[in-house]
Formats: C-alpha cells, structure tokens, sequence
DNA sequence: TATAGTGACTTGCAATATGCAAGTTGCATG
DNA sequence: CATGCAACTTGCATATTGCAAGTCACTATA
C-alpha cells in the first residue's frame, strides 16, 4: 500500500502514455489488461477485426448485437489506446475503417486461449469452418 | 439469426449445463467465455488461486481491492459455474477455502497470455520474481 | 466479566455502465 | 421527391459496480 504512487490532480498531457498504477489498479499487467479489455465487448471488437471486419455496419452485424452506443464508445477507447487505428476512406459524409495496430493484435493469443477454453467447456459452441485458424489480421500504424 | 434457438419460458433444471446459444449471446466460444469470465474482477480472482490463495480475506487482501460484496458474489457465480469449489474446514462458525477446478485451472493459458500482453503493452507492469512461472495450481473435484 | 478483534460475509445506497429505441447527417438510388 | 443507408448520437431505463457500514459467531486480551 504504502509503496504505490500518489494520484496527483491534473490531467495527463494528451497523448502521454499511461503507466501503471498511477493508470491502472496495480502493477500486476493481468490486472492492468483487464482495465483495458476487461469488460463484455471490448475483446469481441478485437476478435471482429481478427476475422477481417473492419467497418461499424460489420461490428453491429455480428451474431451477439452489439449496441451501437456501446460500439462508437468502444472504438474510441480502443483508438485513444492504441489498439486500433480509424483510417478515413471518404470526407462526406465521413466513412472509415479500423484497423487493429501491433498492440491490438498482440491481443492474437488472449483470444486464442479464450477460444480453446470456451470449446472445451461450454456446450454448443464452435468455430466455422473458415476460422479454424485465426487468420493473421491486417496491421496498420 | 433465424438459426438461433428459441427461448422457452421456465428455468432450466437446477445443476443443468448451459449451453449455447441459449445461455450465453451466440455459438461463438470467444463470446461466450467472456459471458463467464468478461468483466473486470473475476480473472483476477482466478488469478489469486492460481497464486496459491485460497481465503476469502486473502483475495481481499490483493493490491487492486476488489470490493467485498463483488468478491463474494464473483466467488457465488463461479462456483455455481463450476469453476471452483467451495470446501468448507470448519463449521462452526462456517470457514471456507476456494479451490479451482479443472475447468478453472484450464483458465492458466488466458491469464499467461494476457499477462504478457500486459507486460509489453503497458509501462510500469511486472510480475514477481516467484511468480515468472505461474504456479501448478492445486485442482479439486 | 467486559471489551476488542477477526474472518467472512450481507445490506443500503450512490455512481457508473449497459442496453434499447429513436433521431441525425450527408449523400446515393429509384 | 421519397427511400434507403452508413455511421453515428442522444435520451432514458435497467443493471452492475463500488463504498461504507453492519452482522454474526466466535477468540483473545485485560
């Protein structure tokens, strides 16, 4: 307890990195991921862009029904992170692309123990045929 | 989505096995692991038993704090998903300790790669020495 | 005997996050 | 001119999280 930093008042300049514990709860990285990819949706976007989904129409088409408020927040979380980029593909009306960056597909093997633990102990599911092997994701930045 | 099951009104058999779809949002393994353990405290209770505590004032003593009535609950809902069982050493007034099962045990490669994701990704993170290699868990039922 | 402490919770309530539905904007198409 | 569409935003209801305090059955100390 003693030993962890003190939270002092005042942004971080924009753009800084963020750093454990001053960030995040500890100094364990299991626990600083969760602070990241800890919740409900957040790995499901990655999973979407490792299956080669790179706009919102495609996220919101997914068979869990992501909704669409939670969608727009998550990409922005995900972007101020550094786990995807938004790469604009047309001014007007605005339409963009995301991409996952080195980071967010350093996320590869998290989902792929995810995966292996859902098939071995949760009846019903499976993977398509086609994704039997995540396919190596596009990476941009 | 015309292939999903319908859902039938009334509980499923106490001690019955959930199963997808009707359970968890869709056949997707990924999907459904994260209805299981997708929020931000429970792999870090799995976390803890893998590091050897099996207390409930032991979890609660970790450094992130989990607040008591969320750690009592997470700790309901996986033994109720048979993740860990729940061993009572006295009765009188009731101790317990939590152990994983196999099934929670089989968690292991999640939090190994989420904690090199973690170690990587984010500034400040590091394990303990005794921790490097995460410790065999002790398995129960 | 009285007082304090401990472990493992439970309870109440405020703050935050999630989820649903509908609305917006700037085109493209019929 | 009327729809439709992609990519969001907004409003609001419900659910989850988080803090603090309380409970209960002992055990230890004075």
């Amino acid at each position: 307890m003693a030993s962890y930093s003190i939270k002092v008042a005042g942004m971080k300049k924009s753009g800084q990195k963020k750093t454990a514990p001053e960030d995040f709860r500890s100094f364990c990285p299991i626990a600083s991921a969760l602070d990241i990819v800890g919740d409900k949706w957040t790995l499901l976007v990655i999973r979407d862009l490792f299956l080669g989904k790179h706009r919102y129409g495609e996220f919101e088409a997914s068979p869990e029904a992501i909704p669409t408020n939670i969608l727009a927040e998550r990409l922005k979380r995900l972007e101020a992170g550094g786990l995807v980029v938004k790469e604009y593909y047309q001014d007007n009306p605005p339409r963009a692309e995301y991409y996952l960056t080195r980071c967010g597909a350093d996320l590869g093997p998290v989902l792929l123990a995810m995966r292996e633990w859902g098939k071995k102990h949760i009846d019903g599911t499976h993977v398509p045929e086609k994704f039997k092997e995540l396919p190596a994701p596009e990476i941009r930045e």
